[in-house]
DNA sequence: ACGTATTTGTACGTATGTATC
DNA sequence: AGATACATACGTACAAATACG
């Protein structure tokens, strides 16, 4: 399957659906390396910022890693995960500067609990330290 | 204050760091409109192509949004909040389909909230949904 | 109501750097 | 050491939406 530059819709939105579907069907299994942006430039006929800007989305959306090897598909293991008993909760985006220091992988928020009016920054790591027995 | 080609940091990232310090120095206060990438891409004397990339990872961290009119400075209400008694939650990027059917601002991550087995997709808005009593 | 200016979006190209295999 | 692949950064051009006179 292959872009359609006739369509309106954006190609680099086009091509993210495509792989964004090959994913989901498993088609492209977790660990699994994408083609190179070069290559996947050539056999969609685009050119590799085009490419660049879907593995972007993909990446955004915590579908896949980019490393110099290449981008690869997740594991489902990276989600973030918190148990609560009560209390307040933030998503956001983490700034690089807290993905280093948490070592938070990419396209992974940072949850941000209050309890009691103190608020906590935590990340996937940190799942033991935050559990808030309800009695 | 502009970025220093001669640093071995990325020009972008620099960037980046420069407009986040203004905001959060609230010399850019919530609502204020940042200068258009043009004008930007002049003042620090590196192409429009930089300047996106250094909007795009504030964007990314929530704390603008971007539109044609411009990026503005975020408020605070855009941050994803709930509230809990048990269960276990993850996080993360919504899909561009996700975004518009749900009504979810650029940069706000989503929340799914498993509780007995069932998981249910959330946003904003839906905050006095996903109340779950602990008695 | 209409055309113009502004601003971001999309898409292409090139070149070089740097980390990995 | 050489090849591969992603990262950074520059350039250009046109499209599309919005704002403005």
């Amino acid at each position: 399957m292959t872009v359609d530059p006739s369509d309106d819709r954006p190609l680099y939105k086009q091509l993210a659906d495509l792989i964004r579907a090959r994913i989901n069907g498993n088609e492209l299994p977790p660990g699994q390396r994408l083609p190179a942006e070069h290559d996947f430039a050539e056999e969609q006929g685009v050119s590799r910022d085009t490419v660049r800007q879907a593995i972007a989305i993909l990446r955004n959306e915590g579908l896949i890693v980019t490393s110099k090897r290449g981008s690869h598909v997740k594991k489902r293991a990276d989600l973030t995960a918190v148990h609560v008993a009560m209390g307040e909760i933030h998503a956001r985006m983490p700034t690089e500067e807290e993905r280093k220091k948490l070592g938070i992988h990419q396209g992974v928020p940072v949850l941000i609990v209050e309890c009691e009016g103190r608020a906590e920054e935590i990340h996937p790591a940190d799942r033991t330290f935050i559990k808030i027995d309800r009695g």
